[in-house]
DNA sequence: ACCAATTTGGAACGCTTGTTTCAAATTGGT
DNA sequence: ACCAATTTGAAACAAGCGTTCCAAATTGGT
């Protein structure tokens, strides 16, 4: 039998989450590619295929882990109005220490690609509506305790607060303070009540 | 003297606003702007310098007749409910109204570019401000007569509303439905009562 | 009608893009 | 120790990029 890679795929595969997060598809390029993740053109291509197999790829990875932790976050929610502080806080939290004003990966990708790539705003959508449904469950069960005052439909509400995360992310990408992040969510946490 | 130019300057940069607004800078490429101006490539590189230039004049313009628009909109406000209400509406109804689901050029270009290119950020962030207080005026009127009772600053509640426009028009670009905005608008008025 | 200024068209520039090729190096299994 | 499979490195690929060049065409002023 042959000998192994000797790298570790997925260890790659988050480099090229990084590299593409921060500066977008058509802006990062093969070299950069080949440069960031220290390998050599012959193995990236054999390992990952091609440019857009490897973003798509990356994506994938990106949407697995962050999206994983947020819906868990939202299943095990007790008080939805706490839950969302929270999701709101950690966003604000992860932006404010990124010294690279990258944002979310996904809305970067939904901007920069969705409407030219079906296969790229399929993934998009995807994401999106399971982060969606996720909220309409929890705000569902908080309304049922009582925590829900608000008289709009929960799904009404639950896009509203998927907008408002990615508002956020994109406000941070723009280069936006703490204080103006903070506020942004306080006022969107005040429709709640 | 010598003969005039056959094509009006800024006929032609507001094709470029389009083309750019749709794919944004890296996906537009000489030869795109060359067939969507119908001009020569000669006449685009005298006139307009080069392609990064073209694209700084493109999303100056963008700025001065969308924001323009906006500003007038806020300084004529009577009741800040219903000039937010159809801000949002305009929004909606120009955003479905789009086959091309371009959504905001400020936006997307915030996303593409501000993290990496200076000049670019400081068009970008010139804009949000001056939105920002146009909008804070506008609360803070729509406070003295009694039309805002939430209790937060006036500047929290602005910089909370333009995220949720910012929101929309990624919401838009990402290819929501008509339903999907009205609902965000909804509860982000609510939060004003 | 002519001159001078400017635009125009088309070819060509050098460079970078994403990708492929292939021989050499490496390694596991027998 | 050898074979077979696979990775590796470096060079090369064609295509497209943004940009420049220059001769030809066009036009206003005198």
């Amino acid at each position: 039998m042959p000998r192994k890679k000797d790298f570790d795929e997925d260890e790659l595969l988050e480099k090229a989450v990084n590299l593409f997060w921060k500066k977008g598809y058509h802006a990062t390029s093969a070299q950069d590619l080949v440069d960031g993740l220290g390998i050599n053109r012959s193995s990236l291509y054999n390992t990952y295929t091609d440019k857009r197999t490897l973003f798509t790829k990356s994506l994938k990875m990106y949407q697995q882990q962050r999206t994983g932790l947020m819906l868990n976050t939202l299943q095990q929610s007790q008080d939805i109005g706490e839950t969302i502080k929270q999701i709101f806080n950690n966003i604000i939290d992860e932006d404010m220490a990124d010294t690279m004003q990258k944002g979310c990966f996904m809305v970067n990708t939904a901007v920069e690609l969705s409407g030219q790539d079906q296969e790229i705003n399929n993934i998009v959508s995807a994401n999106n509506q399971s982060v969606e449904d996720a909220l309409v469950a929890a705000i569902e069960k908080g309304r049922q305790n009582g925590q829900v005052l608000n008289p709009l439909t929960s799904r009404a509400i639950a896009q509203f607060i998927f907008a408002t995360i990615s508002a956020l992310r994109v406000t941070a990408r723009s280069g936006a303070g703490r204080q103006v992040m903070q506020n942004i969510a306080d006022v969107a946490l005040y429709s709640l009540k």
